[in-house]
DNA sequence: AGCATGATGGCCT
DNA sequence: GGCCATCATGCTG
């Protein structure tokens, strides 16, 4: 896979990375529920809930660079969670990744995550996801498609998927830029931000 | 320098 | 369904 293939506009790259193979220190996850974010207010894809929207911070810089890169950010001061950098050099666009379903190494998951933990939540939420691959601050930035990296990126084939709004952000809380292969356990339950204006309210 | 805000997760009833 | 721990980030002053 190239780079140029993730040039795109993100809910397309969203799309695209549903069904793709994530390998990460002796695990590998096929990606089954992600969400497009991206843009600037006067770019190609204006989303006020992007970490991009109010421009380039040295924390979401490598949301501006070119596509294929890994963007990490923390959360809630503990959790790490990843993006697949897409859009063409330039724009700022990125696709969290939300859930995966672990297809091998999973006792390696077990030691990270502990013994209790229901298989199909070993990689569910962003959060969860990182810490089931061991994804953390410090790969943020690095090449996906880089066949020697840490963290590795490849296309699967296309999977049905359904799309609706969001998990828990609060600006643009409609737009259905969250993007799952249907009756996957795997995939996170929806949870509307309470500051969300009413369901409805315009953006 | 202080403060409000989360692209969360786990535990409670 | 609700609650809240916990802290990096970026905005305001």
């Amino acid at each position: 896979m190239s780079a140029g293939r993730l040039a795109i506009e993100p809910v397309a790259a969203a799309r695209l990375l549903l069904g793709a193979t994530l390998r990460c220190r002796g695990v590998a996850a096929t990606i089954v529920e992600v969400e497009a974010y991206g843009g600037v207010p006067d770019g190609p894809w204006p989303d006020p809930a992007a970490h991009s929207y109010r421009g380039p911070t040295p924390r979401n810089a490598v949301m501006f660079g070119p596509p294929g890169r890994l963007y990490t950010y923390r959360s809630y001061g503990m959790h790490v969670c990843a993006n697949v950098v897409c859009g063409p050099d330039g724009t700022a666009a990125a696709v969290l990744l939300r859930a995966a379903v672990v297809d091998a190494g999973e006792s390696l998951v077990r030691v990270r995550r502990g013994d209790a933990v229901p298989r199909a939540a070993l990689a569910r939420g962003p959060g969860n996801l990182c810490a089931a691959l061991g994804i953390a601050m410090a790969d943020n930035g690095i090449d996906l498609l880089d066949p020697s990296g840490p963290v590795r990126l490849e296309l699967g084939g296309k999977l049905p998927d359904q799309s609706g709004p969001r998990v828990g952000v609060s600006r643009a809380a409609d737009r259905p830029w969250r993007l799952w292969v249907p009756a996957r356990p795997e995939v996170s339950a929806y949870r509307r931000s309470p500051r969300a204006p009413a369901p409805g309210a315009s953006d």
